[in-house]
RNA sequence: GGCUAGGUGGCAGAGUGGUUAUGCAGCGGCCUGCAAAGCCGUGGACGCCGGUUCGAUUCCGACCCUAGCCUCCA
């Protein structure tokens, strides 16, 4: 059995196989640090996450996910609030650890932030100078795409179109058109750092290039992100990589995400339908959330509805009810392992519907179930799925008690249950019914199993 | 306008050249004091037009529609 990914450079899916044997290197880029990220931020982080998982069951995974913490945007933040640069960068990159950590995203094995690197940058930038793939120009330097005949390969688009459909104006310094820059020079009032060009400060596509060879070497094997960012973004780190490592491959495999849209119109701040996951976390579970980014196909767009979230809360219910009061040994859990049909279809280019279908054959096999080792055994199996996945972190009841939001407390509620049971046992149904009718009115929904009642937020 | 993806049942969403996706919702049944949950069963689908084929939702072509990119953007 192998894995197979969506590689965007070959437009097919392909077997994938690490360049080393048993090692392999996964580069992300991550967010801008100047505001809080919003759902669609959350897709790749949730995404590549559940590949990071998946690569790790077989290999050593070195994860690399950036944070580009110097770009107009942080400054022209910065300007906004009259906050300092740093104070900014340093709380959004700890605001989007945690919102993330919240949608059960494992932290990646290094967070190159760009400030750190800038060194480096500097350094591929004369090298690629040195080589003739880029040119100074009135205080910046320009990568000169002419010189790089594959450029386009990976967004599939060649020059001659790039150029027709320009329809930005072109800064006098340039060579052509499609020339990008590396290092432009920054005003006293903006970040800079020292360098053989003078004071200035990097290109954004030069960062990913930067640190992903100092943290993952010249050659990585996966390069992943949202979808948008093969053109420019990632074409222009290929061309930069390649060109400064003499012609050497630079990301064996590119994977790109599918877009998010919010009710099916595109989110955009001039609709007001950004919604930040530190706000959606107030209200919604993370591991809903969660289950909703992963319900589609990742490269499929995705519609963000009260519906699709509705939906990933009563998927949870299901996989929840089932484990629901089994005690699993530890032994038998720690041993347990997610079904291989299951495996199978995360490692076929991560087809996470699949994925769950098998999740869903699983709880209805547990369901079905009464022998008590048959149940532990099978549950045990649905607590390593939901270790893969990222699912089923939390305890049933918990998750069944929800947030509270009414008038009763978890005692309150269970009063209310031992008086209906009395009046059951005397057969004093319509007394039972009250009851019932009282916790259904404050939103709780009760179920007589065999075990005795129990009560969910309904 | 160019490039790249898509268009599947009431909704979401996989997949396949001929046989059940799955979840939610619906319908029938079992269970239950009645429910709920669960289980069993069930209806309902592949944008449009051609072509290839014994047979196409699945392959090919045209068309229509949608999304992303072409400019900062996950």
């Amino acid at each position: 059995m192998t894995i197979k990914l969506h590689d965007t450079r070959q437009g097919r899916k392909v077997t994938f196989t690490p360049l080393e044997e048993g090692r392999v290197t996964m580069y992300l880029c991550g967010p801008t640090v100047y505001n809080y990220a919003h759902i669609g931020n959350a897709r790749p982080a949730v995404v590549f996450d559940l590949l990071a998982r998946l690569l790790r069951r077989r290999y050593t995974l070195k994860f690399a996910r950036n944070f580009t913490d110097v770009d107009d945007k942080i400054n022209a933040a910065s300007q906004e609030t009259g906050k300092p640069i740093s104070e900014i960068t340093e709380k959004f990159k700890r605001a989007y650890n945690e919102d993330m950590g919240a949608l059960g995203v494992l932290p990646p094995d290094v967070e190159p932030c760009a400030t750190d690197h800038i060194d480096d940058m500097i350094a591929m930038i004369e090298t690629l100078l040195e080589k003739g793939h880029a040119y100074e120009a009135d205080g910046h330097v320009l990568f000169d795409v002419e010189t790089n005949p594959d450029y386009g390969s990976l967004s599939k688009r060649n020059l001659r179109e790039m150029i027709a459909g320009a329809r930005v104006e072109v800064a006098p310094y340039k060579k052509a058109a499609h020339d990008f820059v590396l290092w432009k020079p920054s005003t006293p009032d903006l970040p800079g750092w020292d360098s053989p060009w003078g004071r200035g400060r990097p290109g954004w596509h030069i960062e990913c290039s930067a640190m992903a060879e100092k943290h993952l070497g010249t050659t990585i094997d996966i390069h992943a992100g949202g979808t948008d960012l093969v053109f420019p973004h990632h074409e222009n780190e290929m061309a930069q990589s390649t060109c400064a490592h003499d012609g050497a491959v630079f990301a064996r495999y590119w994977l790109h995400n599918g877009f998010l849209s919010m009710d099916h119109e595109k989110m955009s701040k001039s609709l007001g339908n950004v919604l930040l996951v530190h706000d959606l976390i107030k209200t919604i579970p993370g591991e809903v959330m969660r289950l909703a980014l992963l319900s589609a196909h990742y490269r499929q767009p995705l519609d963000w509805s009260e519906d699709t979230i509705e939906q990933a809360r009563k998927m949870l219910d299901r996989l929840y009810g089932a484990v629901r009061g089994i005690d699993v040994d530890d032994d038998l859990r720690r041993n347990a392992a997610p079904p291989a049909a299951l495996i199978a279809a995360l490692e076929d280019d991560l087809n996470t519907p699949k994925a769950m279908a098998e999740f869903f054959a699983l709880a209805r096999e547990l369901n079905k179930a009464h022998d008590d080792n048959e149940r532990q055994r099978l549950a045990a199996t649905m607590y390593a799925t939901g270790d893969l996945m990222g699912l089923l972190q939390s305890d049933a009841e918990v998750w069944f008690a929800g947030q509270l939001d009414g008038e009763l407390s978890a005692d309150d509620i269970e009063a209310i249950i031992e008086k209906r049971r009395v009046a059951k046992e005397q057969k004093d149904y319509a007394a039972a019914d009250r009851y019932r009718d009282e916790l259904q009115a404050a939103g709780i929904r009760i179920e007589d199993g065999p075990g005795g009642t129990t009560w969910r937020r309904a």
